[in-house]
DNA sequence: GTGGTTCTGTCCCAATCGGTCAAGAACCGC
DNA sequence: GCGGTTCTTGACCGATTGGGACAGAACCAC
């Protein structure tokens, strides 16, 4: 019984999203939102809130979808389990170069920006790497019960240095890392997680 | 025959600098500055123009520092280079971890912040990233002449994995990571880093 | 001392900031 | 078609933004 909303909640959030992908959070006005969305300044903040808040909602979503996205990417059978972490890395490598504007990960921006002044951003963005970790531990985990992992270190330590080479790639990739040398980290980091023995081996 | 200044460019530039770090390019006003500074408007736009270019300026002078900084760290003999290596990534997640206010890298925040629209800034970081690939690999050079480094991969190829993961430490550290689990990426990495033969006897 | 030059503090500016609000429009059960 | 509710629009708010203007203060060569 009441006025129905004449916007897509999902496109105006996208919008947002992408504004501030581009401009960072203080970089992005709330005129800037409204220009993004089409949306009056009234109904932004009846239907999301202040520029905080919106902020908040725009970060969560994209935290949350780039879990499912690397689960997607990494779950699947044990016995290829290094590849499916290989193809990830590369696929990541160069989508980060390839990325015209130079965007980069809306996570890593977010959490560069704010995660020291702002508690709930950077309590989202904890989240999330504990999240990613534990996806590249099942793979990882697979891995090693089928023999195609270094034992040098325990799988929770692999899965966080991983973690930590792929935050390296799209920060080396903001700053116009070209695609094969971003490639070329993807490819030793593979390297280095293969079993000495095959290592010892592939050297003869 | 002029008035002369009555502050020290250097302290100012280092709270400029501290101002920064704090609340970023955007979010950091030209009256955040002067109050940090201590100087009049006046004053900071004669001596260093726009608040772009103080920033500039600052984004400049780190970058240069650290650079050295990792130069002094890393350079010295063949026997130690390795053992130079791990010393200065585990001081690297120690101090990371311990940063109380957790600002991490000026480096990286400009970089997440600006790189995408800022041209001048991407510059400055681009040839940062690349004077302290140098640097690693000239390292990473010496530990494999000694027979202390993997062969899986190229010099080069590892340097920048490397500088990838100490980016991606010092990611994982605005997002609150702990000191262990950073200490962590740092032996894992290290680990990894061994020659494979060394690593298939340290298995038996 | 005096002139020329630079520095310093303060006041001022138009523009923009995040956010609010009132007035009207659109809908549905009735 | 009418009432109640929610939505949209756009004007509007005080505060703050980056930047500049300017008058006076401090200095040194002369």
């Amino acid at each position: 019984m009441a006025r129905p909303r004449e916007f897509d909640e999902e496109a105006v959030l996208s919008a947002a999203r992408e504004a501030f992908w581009v401009g960072g959070y203080e970089g992005t006005s709330m005129d800037d939102l409204t220009a993004a969305t089409g949306l009056g300044k009234g109904s932004l903040y009846g239907a999301f809130g202040t520029k905080h808040d919106v902020f908040s909602r725009v970060f969560d979503d994209y935290c949350r979808h780039i879990v499912t996205i690397v689960e997607g990417a990494l779950d699947g059978p044990p016995e290829t389990a290094m590849d499916r972490l290989a193809t990830y890395l590369r696929g990541l490598a160069r989508r980060t170069a390839d990325d015209a504007d130079r965007r980069g990960c809306l996570l890593a921006k977010g959490t560069a920006e704010l995660a020291n002044r702002d508690p709930v951003i950077a309590a989202r963005a904890s989240d999330t790497y504990i999240a990613l970790e534990a996806v590249l531990a099942r793979t990882l985990s697979q891995a090693r019960r089928h023999g195609d992992l270094a034992t040098v270190a325990t799988v929770p330590a692999l899965a966080r240095t991983v973690l930590a080479t792929m935050r390296g790639i799209e920060a080396l990739g903001k700053a116009g890392a070209s695609r094969q040398s971003l490639r070329e980290v993807a490819d030793t980091t593979i390297a280095l997680l293969a079993p000495a023995q095959r290592r010892a081996t592939a050297r003869t």
